[in-house]
This record gives structure tokens, sequence and C-alpha cells, in this order.
DNA sequence: GTGCTTGCAAAGACTTTGCAAACTT
DNA sequence: AAGTTTGCAAAGTCTTTGCAAGCAC
């Protein structure tokens, strides 16, 4: 599915990179703190904050619902998770274990599912329309809802995820 | 700004297209419901649920908040409003006076202006990337966050939206 | 008259915040 | 020791819902 030239480095330890952000910041290096992002590189693929609450608390019990809400900033800051907001329903959050670059998500109608997708035309497309408009990008986002063509032909999830 | 070939079929008689579209799906014509259009389709630009409500008011005192939002979705679902998730905060949503095509939106970082700019290639977009994907689209939006050159060399909004 | 719609207020879902205790540096 | 950070619970924000009265058809 990724096979664009598009940039794509390797962040070699990130759980190092994150206590270095935060003593760049100033900011206390805390089981807590720890433990929210372990759980977060341990997911496979994207996770609510609830979802972050659970996992993070079988590493460390003590972690609270506010800690969660309280650390996402910073791991979102320090660029090692990506938000990815598809509207309506809560905020998904995601490891991001490549330092990748313009991605778009496919959101499937049936399943839910988020498919990331590499789509380095974003850039040129924010250039482009901001040029225009006298303005300067800072972000983007392509969003697609897609039906799933195998589910809707033979009512099972052929991909594996689940069917609500 | 929309100088594509885009088609942008004008809407004729909105408010009669919303009153058959009640009728056809045996929903009642209630005067609260079209205050509600009424004040959608006089706002100018992009308003929020809350905004609606405000001058939906002014036109019958008695629409309530519960109406406003039990209302929208009709709104939407006949195609004379649009809605615009930006995610963050609340949703916005746009009076449809012409059917038009594949919009994005440009978000201003400095004046939270909303641009809705014709982005017809996102069609093409939805389809290439499901095609893959063996999906078939039904939803796209294309959406770009970015700062307002004059506003920041001069510190004031020359497009004439206010500051915050 | 029938039953969809309404306003109200309460409930929900998700996130933020005040505070004293606990912990990092 | 100094000052962040934490968990708890309460508060906040936006939206939805139960119910009896009201209105469109």
């Amino acid at each position: 599915m990724s096979n664009s030239a598009t940039a794509s480095i390797e962040i070699e330890n990130p759980r190092e990179t994150f206590k270095e952000f935060m003593a760049s910041k100033g900011l206390r290096v805390t089981n807590q703190r720890l433990a929210i992002f372990d759980a977060a590189y341990e997911a496979e693929g994207h996770f609510t904050a609830e979802d972050l609450l659970d996992q993070a608390r079988k590493l460390d019990d003590s972690v609270s619902r506010a800690t969660v809400y309280r650390s996402l900033p910073i791991l979102t800051e320090s660029g090692l998770i990506r938000e990815v907001d598809v509207g309506h329903d809560n905020k998904y959050y995601l490891a991001n274990r490549q330092a990748q670059t313009f991605q778009a998500q496919v959101i499937c109608a049936d399943c839910d599912h988020i498919f990331e997708v590499d789509a380095p035309f974003m850039e040129w497309y924010g250039k482009t329309v901001c040029g225009k408009l006298d303005m300067q990008p800072q972000s983007q986002r392509l969003q697609v809802v897609a039906g799933c063509t195998p589910f809707r032909a033979t009512g099972v999830c052929t991909r594996g995820f689940k069917t609500a």
C-alpha cells in the first residue's frame, strides 16, 4: 500500500526520545507518563483515550483517566503519537512508529476500521490553495468514508475486523 | 476562487424544496422547522447549532435547543444544508445554496474563519484509494489549517473577520 | 381524532479542572 | 526542600432523550 517514494524515517528509540523530550521541556519523567507511553506503543493500531487508560493501567494500575488526558497533548507534541480526528465519534490516536509524512485515512463504514494511506500530494494541495488565499499551511487532513465491498457481498468482514 | 468547470446547480426554491422533502418523508411541516430552515438560509457563512438556535428564535421564539438538534439531521439529509466538521470544536453547518460538488475547507489558525474551496479531485482520490482497498467511497473531506500571512505581518485581520 | 412534534429538564458522553497528597529533581 | 504531577471527584461542554402537552394532518 505504501510504495511511494515518501520518506519514512524510522524512529530509533522512541521511549528514550520521549524521556529526552520531557527533560528538554522541563517536564518530569513519572511512572504514569511512561506507562501511558508504553501502552500507546504496544497498541497495534488506532486507540481512544479510554483504550489507552485501560492498557496503561495494566502496566501501572495507579494511572488515572485525568493523567491520560493530561499526557496526550505531551505525547502528540513530542511527535511520538499522532492525533486522528475522524469527526463524530471520539478522537483516535496512533503511535508514530515511523516519522510519517502525509497520511490520509479511509474509514470503513461497515466495521469502523481506520486505514492509514500515504497521500504525499496533500502537501502540494495545501500549499497551492493557501497560496491563493495568502496563507501558510500548518496541517491538513484528508479522510474518505467508504463501504467494504467484500463485507457487503458476503456479510463477513474478510479483513478480520469485527462487525459490531 | 471558484473558476473550475465544477457543476454548480443553483437550487431554485430551497424553502419549497424543504417542504416537499418533509412531505415526502411523512414529516410534518411545523413553524419551528421552518424557522430553523429560514435561519439557516439567512446565515452568511458557517454556523453552529447554538448560532442557529439564536437566529431561529428571532423568527419564532418558541424554538428550543432540542428542536434545533432534532432538525439538523433532517436538513442535512435533505441536502439543503451541509455539515462541516473541522474537528476539535463543535460541528459547523452551511446552507447549501448551490448544490455544490466537492469542497475542501481552509481553516484560518488566526481568526478561525472557514473558507470553502472547490476540490473536484477529491472524488478521483476517493475512488483511487478505495479501489486499492476494495471499498466504495461514500464521502470525503479535505481540510487545511493555515496561518494568515497579512494578519501575522500587520496584526490586523484584513479580511474583516475578527481577531478573537 | 391520531400520532408526530415540541419544550423542558434530566441524562449522557467525553474532557477539563480544583485541590491536597505524593513524587521527581 | 521546592515545585511538578497525581488521583479523585466535581464541573464543563455539547448533544441526546423521556415525558406530557400541543399541533399538523
